[in-house]
RNA sequence: AGGCACGUAGCUCAGGGGGAGAGCGCUUGCUUGACGCGCAAGAGGUCGGCGGUUCGAGACCGCCCGUGCCUACCA
């Protein structure tokens, strides 16, 4: 260290300090959670981004808020981990591995499953650091020894176990049900994988041919295609166009082939022509009737999404280009009655935008209901809290409403399911190694499925997989429950949700305490970003532009909780400047440390001061230190991360910088105790800011900390401020308040009278209250220093002066002697605005106060504020209206 | 269709019943010994509209208008 000597550049240079920081704490193990530890745990696991993906927006937000709780809750004492991974994001991987394969003229069939596989395990190496090093550039404080993916073998024997464990409870069933399936990814997706989009269509009117007569019966339906597999009619019986037909059979256009007319509740009479046809196969809720009316199911698409054999003459065609055949040939055939637009929502897979095929299909599922309860009822009794609240009854909505979860995924790279079919019994055997033989018949001829598990499979487990689950470990018995999940909405129902089910289920308690919700981050137009519209701001160019600090606090600033970020460059840079003018503050502050030598006091002690060494200004900046840090502090609690930043901003900014270090300028360059206690008090306010601040902007904040004369190897390590009482000091606020706003009102006169800022002025402060006189005398250097004054007079009544400017403060008149060139008609406009503002101001009052019933049913200490508004206003004003007239007089 | 948010300064947003706020932008002045990524001063608002509760509403309630999102089986 080196006290006195100014060791830092003039502007904040983020890419010299980052890394420099970065590799210290790492080489230091300040990131390693200690499961031996006696201090309390705090525990957040990161939501895993996909192995292979890169920073976005989203991870940046999601990741700098969850680096604030864990650095904030280390210096606070206690024993954090937070736990970083990846998931294998399966079908995503899957996809951009086969697209490798497709680009080298082969594909992953080609290839066999053992040696795809391994081809992604080698593409998971290349990429798979990539996401990892660019959380490190943001700054993140994982515990990077305890990185954990879904795949890892200690995870997959978690997977295993939770598998075999709801199968053998018959909770995990296997069967043929409507499943989406994604005719691309040739995959079966989960309910929540398909995204809904509104898209323009047609509604196709159809006649059906009686058997059993002359004439028809019309059908609307947007799926010709689909007719192919129609098994039935369906109308509603309590539609009275309809009674008398059911029974009755219709032949089925073109092909020729009659259908029943059923009648079933779920058809609706407003809808169409009221008459639905029946296409088991192909839709879930024409399923459903087809169960209840024992219809076959015929499987007219395939999985590849073109026409299935049983389509004769379509067979082989795709789903869309048969539906215009089809159309043309009904139109023919007389069987297009007619065709309206038609606006409905289709659903897409969430990978591919696809168009999602629902099909009926064998696959894997687990039951929700029974699980669904117990997490239900957690957050209902408060075990775990959702943040902010109203996030609770979407959880709730989904979860009472919920379906089966369909687990099983026709893809490769994931955790292939552990059950094995028997090919004599045909039975099904589960286990968690691989077995010899089939359970039921003893046969060793069994076969594993092939099918893979879904990714949020794995990830419903992570909370408690990651900490060593199902082994009993340290590390489980000391982390869970986590303490707080930061995470979006977006993955409340895909991710939250489950593995609140699964923690439940296999450890008994919820998997954490408090769920985070924070918001979207979207582009200044309030779009969502995405590379397709080429808005994405890229958040490693923003760290290599503006630094990681930057970067985070702007992040941090706008994490208003329920309202989306809408995020711009201009921000970012914006809160550079801040970086900017905090690094200039303490270039300050150690530009002026001659001869101070750093006290050896207790934590959380500012010194061997004497109380009475401490001036007026130094006690207030104290108090108002104490006021941010209680703000600062109540805000961590509750979340609310944009009070944080905004506070440290105001505080470090507008309090310290701008007045508290002017005004402590004249004492640091004098010698003796005033400079002393002058230079105490700046580093142990900056001290406590720099730690206030840490969580958010931590590299600055450790770079400036370094060369700080303070005690610590680190700030990581550093105790977080807390609040202390006698620091408070509110009568010396108002007290300062008042010296604020002198100088105020007398800036104010020389800009608007455009008194040249060299040209120092004469005042007089005219009060006819002692207690106010003899505080501006006492501040009588400070304002001097900080209004540019030649000389200042504190005065009780005063003489009339010719010309003088006038303004009013409180009691205290402020008087600017004139000097040469004044421009008195200035004078007049300045005054007279101010008049008017202030007999706007008073009317108000004066009206509020005439009211009765205000008077009578208002809580008398409103009613005496107002008066007393009203008196400082009235005095005001006649006080202006004086020296209005003075100046009128002379003209 | 249902549900949930949100309409406050040019822009982005805070505002937990009693004198409309911040940041950016804008205007004016400033080589003030930390900082022009700065300093100082200033302009700018029927708080979406209409009702209601209240002595008092930007805040609480209802309706309407506008915007966004989520959930949905009306083919």
């Amino acid at each position: 260290m080196n006290p006195g000597q100014d060791t830092l550049s003039k502007a904040y240079d983020p890419s010299q300090v980052e890394q420099k920081w970065y590799q210290f704490w790492q080489e230091q193990g300040l990131f390693h959670a200690d499961e031996n530890s006696e201090r309390p745990p705090f525990s957040i696991v990161i939501p895993p981004p996909n192995v292979t993906g890169l920073l976005h927006m989203g991870h940046a937000l999601n990741n700098t808020l969850q680096d604030i709780l864990c650095r904030w809750k280390r210096m606070e004492g206690y024993n954090v981990l937070w736990l970083p991974g990846t998931d294998h994001a399966g079908i995503a991987t899957q996809n951009v591995v086969e697209q490798q394969l497709l680009k080298e003229g082969t594909d992953r069939h080609q290839l066999g499953r053992e040696r795809f596989i391994q081809r992604v395990w080698r593409w998971r190496e290349e990429s798979g650091r990539t996401i990892i090093h660019q959380l490190k550039r943001l700054g993140s404080s994982c515990d990077w020894e305890r990185e954990r993916f879904t795949l890892d073998e200690g995870l997959s024997a978690a997977v295993r176990e939770v598998f075999v464990r709801l199968y053998e409870e018959g909770m995990i069933y296997r069967g043929d049900y409507i499943i989406n399936w994604c005719p691309r990814c040739q995959t079966a997706l989960s309910d929540l994988e398909v995204e809904h989009e509104e898209m323009k269509g047609n509604l196709y009117y159809v006649r059906y041919f009686w058997v059993d007569g002359p004439d028809h019966l019309t059908v609307a339906t947007t799926r010709p295609e689909t007719i192919l597999g129609d098994t039935a009619v369906a109308v509603n019986p309590k539609d009275p166009r309809y009674t008398g037909i059911v029974g009755r059979q219709v032949y089925l256009p073109l092909v020729k082939r009659p259908l029943p007319v059923v009648a079933d509740e779920y058809v609706s009479i407003e809808f169409g022509t009221g008459a639905l046809k029946i296409t088991p196969a192909h839709d879930p809720y024409d399923f459903q009737v087809g169960v209840r009316h024992q219809l076959p199911s015929l499987k007219v698409i395939d999985e590849k999404g073109q026409m299935s054999e049983a389509t004769g003459q379509y067979a082989g065609m795709d789903r869309f280009e048969c539906r215009r055949l089809l159309l043309e040939e009904l139109r023919k055939e007389g069987h297009l009655e007619k065709v309206e637009p038609h606006r409905h929502a289709v659903g897409h897979c969430q990978r591919c935008r696809t168009i999602v095929e629902p099909l009926l299909s064998k696959q894997w599922f687990v039951r929700m209901e029974e699980l669904a309860r117990p997490a239900i009822e957690a957050v209902q009794e408060g075990r775990a809290r959702i943040i902010p609240k109203g996030w609770e009854k979407t959880y709730f909505e989904w979860m009472t409403n919920i379906r089966d979860w369909c687990i099983s995924r026709q893809i490769w790279w994931g955790h292939q399911i552990p059950a094995w079919h028997c090919q004599d019994c045909s039975g099904i055997t589960a286990d968690r190694a691989t077995p010899a033989h089939c359970k039921h018949c003893g046969s060793s001829k069994i076969i594993q499925e092939t099918d893979v598990l879904d990714t949020w499979f794995s990830s419903a487990l992570w909370p408690f997989s990651t900490l060593g689950w199902p082994q009993r470990t340290r590390e489980l018995e000391l982390f869970y429950p986590t303490s707080v999940l930061v995470t979006a909405f977006d993955i409340l129902f895909f991710w939250v949700a489950r593995m609140m089910m699964m923690g439940l289920k296999f450890r008994g308690d919820v998997p954490f305490r408090d769920v985070y919700i924070h918001a979207l981050v979207k582009d200044i137009e309030g779009k969502k970003m995405s590379k397709s519209r080429g808005n994405v701001i890229d958040p490693l160019i923003m760290i290599d532009r503006y630094g990681a600090d930057a970067f985070r606090f702007t992040l941090a600033a706008f994490a208003v909780q329920g309202r989306d970020i809408l995020l711009s460059e201009e921000r970012i840079q914006g809160y550079r400047h801040f970086a900017n003018k905090l690094w200039n503050a303490a270039r300050f502050v150690l530009m002026n440390l001659e001869g101070y030598s750093h006290p050896a006091t207790p934590e959380g002690e500012m010194g061997d001061l004497d109380q009475g060494q401490l001036t007026i200004v130094d006690r207030w900046i104290l108090s108002r230190l104490t006021g941010a840090i209680r703000q600062v502090k109540s805000a961590m609690e509750e979340y609310r991360f944009n009070e944080v930043a905004n506070a440290l901003y105001q505080f470090i900014w507008h309090e310290y910088c701008d007045w508290y270090l002017e005004l402590i300028k004249p004492r640091l360059r004098s010698a003796g105790p005033d400079r002393l206690s002058a230079q105490r008090v700046m580093v142990w306010v900056l001290d406590m800011c720099l730690r206030m601040l840490h969580p958010i902007m931590p590299f600055i904040t450790e770079e400036l900390w370094q060369q700080l004369p303070v005690e610590g190897e680190t700030i990581m390590r550093a105790p977080f401020p807390q609040v202390r009482e006698v620091w408070f000091a509110p009568q010396t606020e108002e007290e300062m308040g008042l010296t604020m706003e002198v100088i105020g009102e007398i800036r104010n006169i020389r800009s608007e009278l455009n008194i040249a800022p060299s040209k120092k002025v004469e005042v007089i402060l005219s009060s006819p209250d002692e207690g106010e006189r003899a505080m501006l005398q006492a501040h009588a250097e400070d304002i001097s220093l900080l209004a540019s004054l030649a000389s200042l007079t504190v005065v009780s009544q005063h003489e009339k002066i010719l010309g003088a400017l006038t303004s009013m403060v409180s009691k205290t008149e402020v008087i600017v002697l004139p000097g040469e060139g004044i421009d008195m008609e200035g004078e007049r406009k300045r005054l007279r605005k101010e008049l008017a503002k202030i007999e706007e101001d008073l009317l108000l009052l004066e009206e509020k106060l005439s009211r009765e019933d205000f008077r009578a049913k208002a809580p008398p200490e409103i009613v005496e504020k107002n008066l007393e508004r009203r008196e400082a206003l009235r005095e005001k004003e006649s006080r202006l209206r004086r020296g209005l007239a003075r100046i009128e007089g002379e003209a």
